[in-house]
DNA sequence: ATTCTAAGCTGATATTTGTCATTTTCTATA
DNA sequence: TATAGAAAATGACAAATATCAGCTTAGAAT
């Protein structure tokens, strides 16, 4: 694999801090994988081998509860990496990952990154900043679409952060398509009261949709909707 | 100060890794203070100068959003740090840091935080672990009371969160004497849910309380609850 | 084309949670 | 000890959210 076909982190970039000879090791040890929506990445305390990168596409990380039922915790998209935390601590993973559009992943060699974590120390920094960078990205999503609000608030919240996160396909629809489950395990309600707020916010005309595609009508109108509350 | 009387942290030994002369550094630049109950330690966008460590007492981050509504982020004890992110990437701080009760910090200075982690590949490893340690703490709380459940069986969680966490002074009471609004705020609802859910804890013989101060009757019990549920 | 299935949708009803106005209790301090 | 202010507590009522049963639709598989 060629260095230019490697997937570089949205954050910090990989190769930034690397000598030569590990950028021979990482082009070498790199490889890519395609797969489709649906497919498991990896399992909740699976013991990962590879870091993952998003090429293209975009992965839900859940976990089961005891009652079984699914919470989505995070959403990725082009750039983000998975599997990070297994890899450097040598543990199980928190989380299964999951793919919810067809997806094109970058697989880097656990032992290279190790390598480099321990014997280059600017790489090292680079990918504590990378851990910081997803904190401040957390404690923004309290202000989309996890704060003290009802539903209706933090789903007009959700839908613009998919608009910001993921951006758009041609015609303007939100270019990650999640199911009802899937946000309303995100916003911790059911699919029922989505359904039923969505259907509300189109006929507000905030929103259109059809089926699993949504497109924002006006931004502005939805923020100020937000403001309102 | 001597080596014996800094602050270390719960989830790595700031010593561990350090050299004899930065070791010899931080003995001559780590200073204590002690605050009472209601002190800000720092705010919220403020650029901090100091890495803080709770020696004794606890605190809480929280954060006021665009209706002046305070929400906690999270509760800190004995041995947590708190302000790392800032220093470490010299932007302000994201949220407020306040006491909850009267507590003794360690006060690390920056510089000497910087310069081990620019110059101590095995220090910069350690810090990486605390962040991570951290990330895997904000997941197991989730299934302690940021699940998708009723605010009564969040509530509970939250009651044996501050059981395990902050532990029990004498006669049982939970050693962290949260208001009611604190409470209402971790758990995104009102102060007056909050008192009449205590008070039904209160009447199944679950807890016991005397305005702040929590007593768990039965831990198993309100296990058990949680489960039945 | 037909069947099957998962997801989406609807509406009626039940439960949970929020709001508000008022009262009570505690604590600090004059 | 009196008093003021904050927090806690109560209860009636309103709003938000969940549950459930049944129905529709789109798309995959046959």
């Amino acid at each position: 694999m060629s260095r230019e076909n490697i997937c570089v982190g949205k954050q910090f970039n990989f190769f930034k801090s690397l000598t030569k000879s590990e950028l021979t090791l990482i082009e070498n040890t790199t490889s890519s994988i395609e797969i489709i929506k649906g497919d498991i990445v990896f399992l909740e305390k699976e013991l990962l081998q590879k870091l993952y990168c998003i090429k293209e596409g975009a992965c839900k990380f859940s976990l089961i509860d005891d009652n079984g039922k699914e919470h989505i915790t995070k959403l990725l998209g082009k750039g983000d990496l998975m599997g990070r935390r297994s890899v450097i601590t040598n543990k199980g993973a928190l989380v299964t990952a999951t793919a919810i559009k067809d997806t094109t992943l970058c697989l880097l060699d656990k032992t290279m990154i190790m390598n480099s974590l321990k014997n280059n120390n600017d790489f090292c920094q680079d990918i504590l900043m990378g851990f910081i960078s997803d904190m401040e990205d957390e404690t923004e999503k309290i202000a989309y679409f996890q704060n003290h609000a009802t539903i209706k608030i933090r789903l007009a919240g959700l839908l613009l952060y998919l608009n910001d996160k993921f951006g758009l396909e041609k015609e303007g629809w939100i270019s990650v398509p999640l199911k009802r489950q899937d946000m309303a395990s995100i916003l911790k309600t059911t699919s029922e009261y989505v359904i039923s707020l969505l259907s509300w916010f189109k006929e507000q005309k905030l929103i259109s949709f059809k089926r699993e595609k949504i497109k924002i009508i006006s931004e502005k109108e939805l923020r100020n909707f937000i403001k309102a509350y």
